[in-house]
RNA sequence: GGGCGCUUAGCUCAGCUGGUUCAGAGCAUCUCGUUUACACCGAGGGGGUCGGGGGUUCGAAUCCCUCAGCGCCCA
């Protein structure tokens, strides 16, 4: 035998999958014979580089696809970048920093340069990684949010939502990194916990010459302070309704109102509205029509509308403000207090609120399809339960900020005149002739297009549409075969910003759903629970992993254990069990392939094993499909993988094994060697690469007979009868074995089977199984008990092997006891329900018919047991 | 504070609409084994009052209530 004894992946991988691409096995073309199968693939950012969460999704996908394309079906995963506004500007802009170069300095032609660049360099990295997992993609199709026909896309969207109202400009509390200068989505702030101050400064009553309390962890917002809230029902402060309050420092005269939203608990119950400062304030002055003083530069320093400490910094203004208010007395006392803090997960920068005018879609009728269509399993979300949480989103939707002070990204298609005004148009030319219609005066140089740029997920809510190119050419080929597509693979933390968003998008453009079925897998994380994260450095490297186990084997770690949903605690002992199942596969192909055939031989002994696992096969394989249907890729993997290492390894390669060194017969070589490949086609999605180099091994094939577009096996007749018995067969011999164990009796040393049995027959098809695996030297029908032998007990019939030695009677009747009471308790258990008239009466047939079958069967047992002791004396 | 979800063997998890798929799987563990495909292996074994309590039912891991612990989302 010249294979290895250990299967080498470094030494196949490589060689397959440029194989497969040099023969086009990953491309697709509308195909009118065909059932479409179709992925887009969630478009990694282009400054991403593979981590353990891709891997796991991305193997799911290939998974699907690659079994879709056996199956027949014209299957096409779309492969794609996204080219993520915020992380990859703040990456540029880094690089640039680097470099000494600052983007103030640049114009925003030179910095897109600059970025362009960077993602021509960069931006395929995680593409090419996914090469080395297996991922079976279209390359031909790889798309990027960025290209320009996408983008032109975007800016029709916009353009065209725009037209039909559902686009305005409108004001809202962002989060601003004054660091970074602009405004971040709510992901992209990091809370922590911060040991900070509650100042408790005293506001002075108009005309009076009494104090209001108010604590505050942030006094430098006093300055836009806009009025003091209590709460109405608080008896402390009754006295206070309707009066006025003088801000500290600056003595501008502010309304007392009434809210119930203040906390009585809280500090001292009476609170500060800072409208333009605080995200609740905001709420509040919108509630009780309070004017905004933002007091902030986009910087974070203070400006004019604070009157004091123009032009310094908010921290330093806040330690300068305490000491002034002390210094007039205003200051109460300062506590030490715990509060959560945002900070920007780009620059560390302390979160600002700060109020900004934005772009908005409305979302209230948008949304109904969307909602409408999930809640009638039009679109599947896989597992359901998050069907409720997509159903509140839905429900308690919010419009959508579309807008962000970036430069790289779709740029607002919205011009502005001289006069402030806006037009909408995708060129300054057609933008032109808009603001022509309201003044003729305007000429080209008077407009000015918004500096901002559409948020990242304004362009991939479009993807399973634009990749077709199907908003441009609604009618063309591509849109229209591979449209809606089949599944969607994503993580359930982007379940609203963008697989609700791309059904919103589906029904809006195309009338119709984007995906039938939505996989939401788990997030993947260490075993101490943490989510994997660069910062935590508890990521191993997916490159390595996949030097260290061959892609198949980590393919099959990753998903040994991910339920649907269910996050996934990753160890390396998953790839490693990935890793050794891949060896056990290549060592029962070593095992075959090393056998002779003699021609002459009769294999007609072997009828059996085939028979068996012919059934067994069909058997697993309807469970797989089973799992399939059901998106239980985990369970459908555990299923094949026992199949293969259990059921052919353990038993099947066992029962038709030749002595060593003997040849075997051709038509239970030939059998073998079609179960190999029957089982390598089942192993296919999940480890692509060993079952196509097996496939290859196990025969000469033309150059187009590849594994990968080989024919998923279908289903067949199952012998239920022959399983049964064949269950029984396998008992006696786990029986024989356990035997050998408990009296170390050597596997060398070959016993005698003596079976009494009322019904003989249904073993002698097993005869040669079980004398081969067991390591019986003959299975004989006795109608008396055997004495002097050891003995076992299954179902109703009793079993005996001879010992040459004297056998220790008294521990053999003490096991035979423990069965006995055993069994006459499970009897007694099922004679109380049989005798219990209302389960008779009220329990399904069935079930009545099951519990008499396990009386007959624990009765017969028992009788045999007893027999067995009174033989033993 | 509002909403959703989880708790089953040492670990990770199955267990659909109550009844042989009902107490399961994989891994880990223990015993034995350098047999001739594989020690990245083989054979065999042990291990759980299904988070606690209560209820509905002939029958509950499964349905209802309640308590405890944990997690996620929104504010």
């Amino acid at each position: 035998m010249s294979l290895s004894t250990k299967y080498d992946p470094s030494a196949v991988e490589e060689k397959w999958y440029q194989y497969w691409m040099d023969h086009g096995f990953f491309h697709s073309e509308p195909n009118p014979d065909k059932e479409p199968y179709t992925i887009v693939i969630p478009p990694p950012n282009v400054t991403g580089v593979l981590h353990m969460g891709h891997m796991l999704n991305n193997t799911i996908q290939d998974v699907l696809i690659r079994k879709a394309r056996m199956e027949g079906k014209e299957a096409c995963w779309v492969p794609g970048t996204d080219h993520a506004s915020i992380a990859t500007e703040a990456k540029v802009v880094a690089m640039l920093k680097e470099k000494g170069i600052n983007k103030k300095d640049l114009t925003r032609e030179e910095f897109l340069k600059h970025a362009w660049e960077w993602t021509e360099k960069y931006g395929g990295i995680i593409l090419e990684q996914l090469k080395k997992l297996g991922a079976s993609c279209d390359w031909d199709r790889t798309r990027f949010t960025m290209e320009e026909s996408l983008s032109e896309s975007v800016i029709d969207v916009f353009i065209d939502l725009h037209n039909k109202g559902l686009i305005y400009r409108g004001v809202r509390m962002v989060n601003w990194d004054p660091q970074g200068k602009t405004a971040l989505s709510d992901d992209e702030v990091i809370h922590k916990e911060v040991q900070s101050k509650l100042y408790y400064v005293n506001y002075k009553i108009e005309g009076e010459d009494t104090f209001v309390t108010i604590a505050t962890t942030r006094p430098e917002t006093i300055l836009g302070d806009s009025a003091i809230c209590i709460n109405p029902n608080d008896e402390r402060y009754a006295h206070l309704k309707g009066k006025r309050a003088l801000v500290p420092l600056i003595n501008r005269s502010i309304p007392i109102i009434e809210d119930e939203y203040v906390s009585v608990e809280f500090g001292t119950g009476c609170l500060k509205v800072t409208p333009a400062h605080d995200i609740n304030d905001y709420e509040l002055g919108l509630k009780h029509n309070l004017e905004s003083i933002d007091i902030l530069n986009d910087d974070g320093t203070l400006n004019e509308a604070a009157q004091m400490f123009v032009g310094e910094d908010r921290f330093v203004v806040r330690k300068k403000i305490a000491k002034e208010l002390d210094a007039i007395g205003q200051l109460n006392k300062i506590e030490d207090y715990t509060n959560s803090v945002g900070f920007s997960e780009r620059t560390d920068a302390v979160i600002e609120p700060k109020l900004s005018t934005q772009w908005f879609l409305k979302m209230e009728d948008i949304t109904k399809p969307a909602l409408e269509n999930v809640m009638n399993d039009e679109i599947q979300l896989i597992p359901p339960k998050f069907k409720n949480t997509y159903r509140h989103w839905m429900e308690n939707v919010h419009d959508w900020c579309i807008s962000r002070q970036l430069w790289w990204g779709h740029q607002i298609p919205a011009f502005y005149l001289p006069n402030g005004s806006y037009v909408v148009a995708k060129t300054k030319e057609e933008a032109l002739a808009k603001a022509q219609e309201k003044d003729s005066s305007i000429t080209i140089d008077q407009l000015t297009q918004d500096e901002d740029v559409l948020d990242t997920w304004f362009s991939s809510w479009l993807w399973p549409m634009s990749v077709f190119d199907g908003l441009k050419n609604p009618d063309n080929e591509d849109i229209k075969y591979y449209y809606p597509t089949n599944d969607l693979v994503t993580a359930p933390e982007i379940l609203f910003f963008w697989v609700a968003r791309m059904i919103i998008a589906g029904y809006e453009y195309r009338g119709e759903k984007p995906f039938k079925n939505v996989y939401l897998t788990g997030i993947v994380r260490d075993k101490q629970r943490r989510k994997m994260s660069k910062s935590l450095g508890n990521s191993p490297d997916p490159l390595d992993l996949i030097k260290q186990y061959g892609a198949d084997g980590v393919r099959t770690g990753m998903l040994f254990s991910s339920p649907a949903g269910n996050d996934l605690l990753f160890d390396e002992k998953l790839c490693e069990q990935g890793r050794n199942f891949s060896n056990k596969i290549w060592n029962a192909f070593r095992l075959v392939q090393g056998w002779e055939v003699d021609k002459n031989l009769d294999g007609s002994h072997n009828a059996t094993a085939i028979a068996w696992f012919k059934s067994r096969f069909n058997q697993t394989l309807a469970e797989v499909e089973d799992h399939f249907t059901k998106f239980r890729i985990s369970d459908a993997l555990m299923s094949i993988y026992k199949l293969i290492w259990d059921d052919y390894c353990a038993w099947y390669l066992e029962m038709i094994k030749p002595e060593f060194g003997q040849p075997i017969d051709a038509k239970t070589l030939e059998q073998t060697i079609i179960f190999n490949e029957q089982l390598m086609k089942l192993i296919h999605p999940f480890m692509p690469f060993l079952s196509e180099e097996l496939w290859h091994e196990l025969r000469e094939r033309d150059e187009k007979d590849c594994l990968i577009v080989a024919d998923w096996p279908k289903a067949e007749a199952i012998d239920e009868q022959l399983l049964s018995d064949a269950a029984l067969a396998f008992e006696v011999v786990t029986n024989v074995r356990n035997i050998r164990n408990t009296k170390q009796i050597s596997p060398k040393e070959a016993l005698e089977l003596k079976i009494k049995s009322g019904d003989f027959a249904k073993f002698e098809n097993y005869q040669f199984i079980i004398q081969k695996l067991a390591n019986v030297s003959s299975v004989a029908q006795v109608t008396d008990s055997v004495e002097g032998a050891l003995t076992f007990v299954v179902k109703a019939d009793e079993f005996f092997i001879p010992v040459s030695g004297s056998i220790d009677v008294e521990k053999e009747k003490e096991e035979l006891q423990k069965e006995l009471e055993y069994t006459k308790g499970f009897l007694k258990s099922v004679d109380k329900k049989l005798s219990n008239e209302r389960f008779v009466n009220n329990a399904p047939e069935q079930v009545v018919a099951m519990e008499q079958k396990k009386k007959a069967d624990a009765e017969a047992k028992i009788k045999v047991l007893e027999e067995s002791l009174a033989n033993l004396g």
